[in-house]
DNA sequence: GTCCTTTTGTGAACCGGTGCACAAAGTGAG
DNA sequence: CTCACTTTGTGCACCGGTTCACAAAAGGAC
């Protein structure tokens, strides 16, 4: 096999090509689980939602894996695309904070089935500590540098309510750990290197409140006076 | 109040900054909290974690309201993103798929804080229907449109299950909601009109492993070519 | 009033990403 | 073999968004 991945490969996917990967492969898991063997841009790309010109030309970050005429072999691709995350080796994962938020995550399916291992929930709450949940004991937020050490946490989940969560991230940087998937509604700040993700719920619903408002506004014609705004922040 | 703000805002803001506008928001709350009367885009700009220019071309498609010199009022500029994300008025949300998401959705603070106010939790297990979660009863699927129509639901959280997402988009699309916020791992089809947001909480996670994977690999030296595509493994 | 300082609002260059459209590369039939 | 057909990979034009850098506007000192 031959190193031809030269230009394309060798240096930098683009951002918005990573974020569709995950799409791809979960659509071709759909499609292997069927028993295709193979298939084309066209038909992966309607599966992921995307249009299909723009899934050839993200495959062709990872390299020429395709066959004209023919299409893409399903599981050759899963594979690439597999190895590309980093999802062909194991990752442990410690979720902080155990409020509902938390608890769902634990239980969240589709963390495990991807090379994503929950190691550890840990909290700061004695009422939780010592809790079992989806087969893991709470542990004390103390034990947060050793569990890390032991266990070769890589990658930490901020599910714990917005004031504490600077001080987490602050101790989980300092014990080594360079990503961080952040729930709490606060702006994070690291030092240069750390990844953070932020998933924000409620932004989310004020998108879509904007978008709605348009369109009825449009109907209705003006918007209303009215309401404050209260605070409130917990997870 | 006058309509002269034409082309600024009488039509389009960008949608990158429609998703910013939720971030100023908060950090604006937590600084009238403070009891600040005015911030320049300097401050607000770290305060969001984003970079001033952004900032203020950001706020200048609401309009100008800034002061040149002084920077902005707080109080105003947290009653001009309100409004303009819709935050003024009351928002009905009803979340379908009462499993560990939902529920956490439904105990989620930072919905009600916001002008959300969920009106309705539904769920297809019989186990479930009926159990008092966040003050709320949990009705049966059965009585989605019913539930809808009577307490002007505009906005639905969708957290069932992958198989049982798109069935139940149809059904609420069918019931008149134009604003969907899918937590299923699939690709919804709507029909043209009807907006849909999606959060993956597992292609988060992948994103990182990308990362992470990119920064170990960099200190012991990547792959090597063995570990490109095993010769052995047939496709 | 003039001058100096601060900070907004924006024109313009730049950059990353999207999508069209097509040549190149493959398959299969005859 | 040639011809017809399929589908990839990509050059290129386009577009939304970001960032720079600065003129314009406001306030304060005198």
């Amino acid at each position: 096999m031959i190193r031809r991945l030269s230009q394309a490969r060798e240096r930098g996917i683009p951002e918005a090509t990573v974020a569709r990967l995950p799409l791809y492969l979960r659509a071709l898991n759909g499609m292997a689980e069927r028993g295709l063997a193979t298939v084309s841009s066209e038909d992966l790309a309607v599966a992921a939602g995307v249009n299909s010109a723009k899934l050839r030309k993200d495959l062709s970050h990872l390299g020429s894996y395709g066959t004209r005429g023919v299409g893409y072999d399903v599981e050759y691709l899963i594979y690439q695309i597999s190895r590309e995350l980093g999802l062909t080796q194991d990752w442990a994962v410690a979720i902080v904070g155990v409020g509902n938020l938390g608890r769902a995550l634990a239980n969240y399916g589709g963390f495990v089935s991807r090379g994503f291992r929950v190691a550890a929930l840990l909290d700061a709450d004695p009422e939780v500590v010592g809790d079992h949940i989806a087969g893991l004991n709470v542990e004390h937020i103390d034990e947060l540098e050793a569990v890390i050490r032991r266990r070769g946490v890589s990658i930490v989940v901020l599910a714990t309510p917005a004031v504490a969560a600077q001080q987490v991230a602050d101790r989980v940087v300092a014990a080594g750990v360079t990503s961080i998937l952040n729930f709490a509604p606060v702006v994070l700040s690291v030092p240069e290197g750390v990844d953070i993700r932020k998933v924000d719920l409620s932004i989310e619903l004020q998108i879509l409140a904007f978008h709605e408002q348009r369109k009825t506004d449009r109907m209705t014609g003006g918007p209303t006076m009215a309401e404050e705004w209260p605070e409130a922040v917990d997870l």
